[in-house]
DNA sequence: TACAAATAAGAAAACGTTTTCTATACATAA
DNA sequence: TTATGTATAGAAAACGTTTTCTTATTTGTA
């Protein structure tokens, strides 16, 4: 008798106060915890009377399941890994709101990392996140991890790429028309006059960066400019980068009277060595940059810019994720979704019709 | 005998292709599961001649250890959660550059949520993150949460509060000198000469906008100016708040000459208005900001900002938290980090050299 | 009336680790 | 010699869930 109490009570668990746990809520409401936990998780039969008593019980402790135990025994997680080349970039922080927004309602958690551009971080979060056991993964992805990748997602992890086309058939993808985009903004320049136009890349291995340049190169093709080698400046991205770019384009014996920079941070830098020289946008010079920012609006004069979805992008990601969760034999799938050209004052337009806000609460 | 083996492999764990697990591991370099975990630890005894076998065995078997397992075991996670009122504002993205970096280097992951500023999704992901055993908690409170965090913190789980003071004994603590902060910036501006001075706050609930209009109407007081009631706007700390704040000022019959505003996003809607008005920067209208950020140097003319150490309230902050999680007695405490006001051309320091930077670190 | 099907709920197994317990071999000290 | 300790490594328990397997009860149908 005695022995028999003594193995049942063997799993009761007595636990130091404050944590609480499955057993102490069905001791307290005095069923089983396959109950407890058919009532918490609430797709199965379980009888009214039972449901109100666990329900309470839960109340009363503050009882909620454990998620390691969840998902260590149910073999999925509800957490979805997040790997950011820059969190300092507001494009990707707009992109991650996107994303955020979508996975909480669906009741995920997001894991997030910054890779900095490293793949050699990057391939440190991706193990990371592999043992973290997360459901899926939505990264900007750098070069060379490729076959890891594949690997993750052999195992069963699904991935989505964003920003950045890697080039690889074994998942989702969601990027922006970036040779659109930069058609139309050089094409802008072009149509009002700007026969010399320069450009400031990004670093030359990032798809972005070649699309962009690709556009930009079409559109000079396109209104028979010629295309001078030294006016295609190569940068990294950031402010500093863009600064220093924007200085060696100036120096030049026959420095460009219109710039298209890559990126906003660059942008940023460029007007800085602009000011820097008190020179007059636009002028003196004109600039238009790639990506909407707020202070786009707040510049003087005002920014024009290729305006991308980001929170739309990150949005994008996240349905996709969702649904290659809830059907992993899916096809996978690129969507490319479009950029806009805001046209305001720091190209030279003199129709400044569309001055806009950028974010409007 | 049949009887006897299949007893054994019982726990064999034959699984699916793709993921594996320490059983694998310890088949394949034939030892127990016992020495797979001691060796992938690596703390305890182990012979090199073992050692060097598992190594081998999980390298090719590209294992690494599951992470919900191991917290479940281990009752504690390498977890910790990031609660962020505003992701898509610069000044917390570097803060959240901070904790990563820090936590980064100590093994551990981020689990990102964004509460919006609102203390009901802020209670949602904080019991998310309990449940998911994360082993401690950086936030940037709002309010009507403090009965529920002070229930975290006696189940275990440490919490670090950043950018916010709620004034809690029971959490660690990081914040910078708002007050002081404001009241160099205003009292910049009146020593310059100007007389009529506005100000922008942010919400009237949180304790940064409290402190620094405090600090603003000291200066005032200091440099004997009177105080306008009209000229003190309340806003929502976003661009378009700023935006509409400005315009009421400057709608005013009498009109500011000069203005501070309570943080970044709300410079930029401020500048907007400005510009929209065509008004001169510092000429017909002098503007200092709190926040300085990337773009500053960009602005023409240049912002005149308190900077905030925001990449630094992010590092100390996950230090202290690293530190309570190894020592969980010792007493709480609050950082109080330094502002320093950079003087730049809006606040039209240009015909006044005299000033500078007043600032010890 | 009897038998199949459906409902409800407990018992027990399983998830993949870490760690305690136990056992062996070998060295050292009494 | 015997006792004691130490290095090494396997067996088994434990972490807190979810879910399968059982069992008992109720309902429907021939």
């Amino acid at each position: 008798m005695i022995e028999k109490k003594k193995k049942q009570q063997k799993q009761e668990h007595e636990q130091a106060e404050g944590k609480n746990n499955i057993f102490q809520v069905a001791k307290l409401s005095g069923v089983s915890i396959a109950t407890v936990s058919r009532v918490m998780s609430g797709k199965v039969y379980v009888s009214s009377e039972l449901t109100s008593r666990v329900k309470k019980a839960a109340l009363t402790l503050g009882y909620c399941p454990n998620r390691s135990a969840s998902n260590l025994r149910k073999r999925v997680s509800k957490t979805i890994g997040v790997i950011i080349s820059d969190i300092e970039n507001p494009f990707f922080t707009s992109v991650i709101r996107g994303i955020e927004t979508i996975l909480y309602d669906a009741g995920y958690s997001l894991l997030f990392c910054n890779s900095d551009e490293d793949p050699k971080r990057e391939k440190t979060h991706l193990s990371i996140l592999r043992a973290e056991d997360v459901a899926g993964i939505i990264l900007t992805p750098t070069k060379n991890n490729n076959e890891f990748c594949k690997s993750l997602v052999e195992s069963g992890i699904q991935l989505v790429a964003i920003d950045r086309s890697p080039g690889m058939d074994y998942m989702d993808g969601v990027t922006v028309k970036n040779k659109k985009g930069a058609f139309e903004a050089t094409s802008h320049l072009a149509q009002l006059g700007y026969q010399r136009i320069g450009i400031i890349c990004g670093p030359k291995q990032t798809s972005t960066s070649v699309e962009r340049l690709e556009g930009f190169k079409e559109a000079l093709l396109h209104h028979n400019l010629v295309l001078d080698q030294k006016l295609i400046i190569y940068s990294d991205f950031r402010q500093m980068g863009g600064y220093k770019a924007m200085q060696t384009l100036l120096d030049l014996e026959f420095p460009p009277i219109a710039v298209m920079v890559s990126n906003n941070l660059m942008t940023l830098g460029a007007l800085q060595a602009i000011h820097e020289r008190n020179l007059k946008i636009p002028d003196q010079i004109a600039i238009v940059g790639f990506d909407d920012m707020p202070w786009a609006t707040s510049l003087q004069p005002s920014l024009t810019a290729v305006a991308q979805p980001a929170f739309d992008i990150g949005t994008t990601a996240a349905q996709l994720l969702l649904e290659r969760l809830k059907d992993p034999t899916r096809s996978y799938r690129q969507v490319v979704l479009d950029t806009k050209l805001m046209v305001r004052t720091s190209s030279g337009s003199k129709m400044n019709l569309l001055i806009k806000p950028v974010n409007e609460t």
